[in-house]
DNA sequence: CCGCATCCGTTTCGATACTG
DNA sequence: CAGTATCGAAACGGATGCGG
């Protein structure tokens, strides 16, 4: 394994090094949200062959981004989590994945997602300044069964979480569409003409729901 | 070329689609550093090989994050800039750069520097909470030549930039050291027993230097 | 020269099979 | 379940060539 693969005395360098391989973001997101088994992490990063795997996660290891575990003998399983150093990268990830939601749209044909993805896209993409005080519970479909949000503006900002407490309106839609809503790709007057969301409550809710996110700056010069 | 790497509806997959390539983060360094020609990047980019480089552009290009510019016919040639999408991923970088940094000392062997390297390095690790009102110009002596930046504290946070007004003091020292400091991997006093570094001017500047930066959070939450 | 396209040896990846 | 072994396919690195 080379392990220089730039020749350059610059932090940049160093961190592609570490996080510029195929699958790694991947990785690293997954044990962002939570710790992890071998057999977990190959079942949701389709495709990724069990060798290549094997020396992601030996490699992050190595530099110090991830510990393995090995649970107590009833449940004699090895689980993978990030260290400090790891955690570290979350502001990184976030950024990221604020960047690349333009890219989101349109979704491609068979293209998997979880849950846990979109409530991460959500949450990297509130805003971080004041939003309106609304609070909206979203109602997503997947193609495995429904899964909700709650989605809440104010003072401090758009939080998400998955606790479901009552709230103004409830919004149905498939996970392309709420995304599309909250990059601002697809109007809320477009998505309720084509039939692809459906508002329970304050109708309202829908149309301030853009306001609640923003995606990564394409001018406006971000806080850092 | 497999345009669709990862086969998931995820806005951080798709960033690692587009920048999550083998020499495309360090291309999109060389970029925010100013519009380049297909050979400077080359040059620059020591070891990136010709087809690679023509790859990585015209996905970049296609993905809209880098337009070719054509310059009038006394110099034909064709200048790659970043467009506003790829200047968007300023605040990735720079949160990235942050975080790498810690692994940027040891350096290796017959390692290239780039001057512009560590002007990026110094502007992005620079504190943006109010820092003491310090001035230093830094002499960083490199294997081809010398050059020079000014560090300034102040409320505001850390500046840095190349206009050589007159400082407290001026601190000579190669680019590991200098790197040593700013991270924090390498202490002042240690640095001058060693005679890596000479101060010219107040002393206690020197002493002040790690406080004018901060790597990426081991702990404390950055502003997102 | 500059911006590539092409050829070729080496490395890495992906799919499957196999082992403790 | 947690990986290692193997092997064909794809990507990479280096050299060369060619049109503008």
């Amino acid at each position: 394994m080379a392990d220089f693969r730039y020749s350059q005395f610059c932090a940049l360098a160093r961190a592609a090094e570490v996080v510029g391989e195929r699958w790694t973001l991947l990785i690293l997101r997954e044990l962002l949200l939570g710790a992890k088994r071998f057999s977990d992490l190959r079942e949701r990063l389709d495709g990724i062959s069990a060798s290549v795997l094997s020396k992601r996660l030996a490699r992050l290891q190595g530099r110090g981004l991830v510990t393995a575990r090995t649970l107590e003998p009833p449940l004699a399983a090895t689980v993978y989590e990030l260290s400090d150093t790891g955690r570290a990268l979350a502001p990184t990830l976030h950024h990221l994945l604020r960047w690349g939601a333009r890219f989101l749209r349109p979704g491609r044909p068979r293209e998997r997602v979880e849950a846990d993805w979109l409530r991460l896209a959500l949450a990297a993409c509130g805003r971080r300044t004041p939003t309106p005080a609304r609070s909206i519970l979203l109602r997503i479909r997947g193609q495995r069964g429904e899964f909700l949000l709650r989605v809440t503006g104010g003072a401090g900002g758009t939080t998400v979480t998955d606790r479901l407490e009552p709230a103004e309106a409830t919004v149905v839609a498939d996970p392309q569409t709420v995304m599309g809503l909250m990059t601002g790709a697809l109007s809320a007057q477009a998505a309720l003409r084509e039939g692809r969301v459906r508002v329970e409550g304050d109708p309202a809710a829908l149309e301030a729901f853009p306001a609640l996110f923003e995606i990564g700056g394409t001018g406006e010069s971000s806080p850092d």
